[in-house]
DNA sequence: TAGATTGTTAATCGATTAACAATC
DNA sequence: TAGATTGTTAATCGATTAACAATC
């Protein structure tokens, strides 16, 4: 059974099933069949022995001497994450970011659809957008229990986003998805990811001074940085 | 010094960094003048041993005793991280998500400014979004290496990442942040981070499974994920 | 001094890597 | 059989946690 780990497996090997999954489904696209751990893990950027490691976690889907089927391994990793079931989300604040959430194709494509979006901005609100009505907040209980839904994209400003959430978990939303840059308090039974956008630029500014500092950089991209360190 | 790291810290020590940081930075305007590691820790959704433990590698900021300084201890995290130079930053794809990029005011509030950006649409070259007027991509080499920009945001279509990227690379740029869901190769000398929604999404989607299948779930919202779960 | 809190070391925990027997 | 490649175990590596001496 896929859906039974064998042991448990970390948070990082679960990101990288996604990019697996996502490289098997181009895979068998071009028609590829076969695939061997090495070869998967240079695709994905990981090591022959992670992908091993990380599929074991879940069951044993390929044969000695062979190598994977990529369409049956695709299957097999695509029941072990919960994809394609059709997942309904909710999107909870229609400005830039949540507009390009709205528009952004790669949701669908793994079988997760925004079928509601909400705003506290009343001229936002009644719009449509991708044949999503945007409805006010004070909708967002109702709707949310009528549909069950259990994922919400949280797209708000940093001050809304704890009251929001505090909406949504009363709602029954089991999974939340922050992009707002801030440390939300959720209970226990509640699943959080976030999505940083400073914390990215400012991880990139420090590994960049880092590597410059220790001079690791090759001379003739570095006489740029160097330049603009410099001022 | 600030810069100068004691053994090595941990990928994840830096991404912490920046979340004591903005909580810094909001204490501060709340006229806090001192804070203990179990406050901040509190704050961050950290724990007190790695507050001062991510502090460690760069150095001693604190008063034994006492606890921190806001001021001076954000004032050192600031320079450990880099921000506040004014990093100037290129910006690859003006379709919604970039748009959205473009409007994101937490880039400039931490010293982050797009300063350039691109599209291959000749429909969105010429048009002025934010004060920045959209390049054509033929002028990436030449207008980042005449304003010395060493990082880039990506947010092209998955087919083009790959392919801009060397572009980009070839222009000096060290620094990428991919929002596009594939793996890009950069060499080494290039650092590289990743923002990809379908891998947050589907690690909820994972962790939700989880969580259902142990029984972990609380009666009252369990009920509703069970009637989505069983459709 | 007594109480508080840091900085740092040692102990624990967990994840990755390497190696190899199993097997196609 | 010989060559290839998995699944799994053991060894290594690294990060987190706990504890406490230093010190305000």
């Amino acid at each position: 059974m896929s859906g039974s780990p064998r042991g448990k497996a970390p948070q990082m090997a679960i990101r990288r099933l996604s990019m697996y999954y996502r490289t098997l489904a181009a895979l068998r696209e071009q028609g590829v069949e076969s695939i061997s751990s090495e070869h998967l893990s240079a695709l994905t950027g990981s090591t022959a022995a992670q992908v091993r490691r990380d599929l074991a976690y879940f069951g044993s889907f390929g044969r000695r001497g062979v190598g994977y089927e990529v369409h049956s391994l695709q299957t097999h990793v695509q029941k072990i994450l919960g994809i394609g079931e059709g997942w309904p989300m909710a999107l909870i604040g229609v400005g830039n970011l949540g507009s390009a959430l709205l528009a952004y194709d790669g949701f669908p494509r793994q079988g997760f659809r925004i079928v509601e979006a909400f705003d506290s901005d009343p001229r936002r609100v009644g719009t449509v957008i991708r044949d999503v009505v945007v409805k006010p907040m004070d909708q967002i209980k109702e709707t949310i229990q009528a549909r069950h839904i259990v994922m919400a994209l949280l797209a708000v400003p940093a001050k809304a986003a704890q009251g929001v959430t505090e909406q949504l978990v009363a709602a029954g939303v089991r999974c939340l998805l922050n992009f707002a840059p801030v440390t939300l308090k959720v209970p226990p039974h509640v699943h959080l990811a976030s999505v940083d956008l400073s914390i990215e630029v400012e991880y990139l500014s420090y590994v960049l001074r880092e590597s410059v500092a220790e001079g690791q950089a090759a001379e003739g991209a570095c006489s740029d940085v160097l330049r603009a360190l410099s001022g």
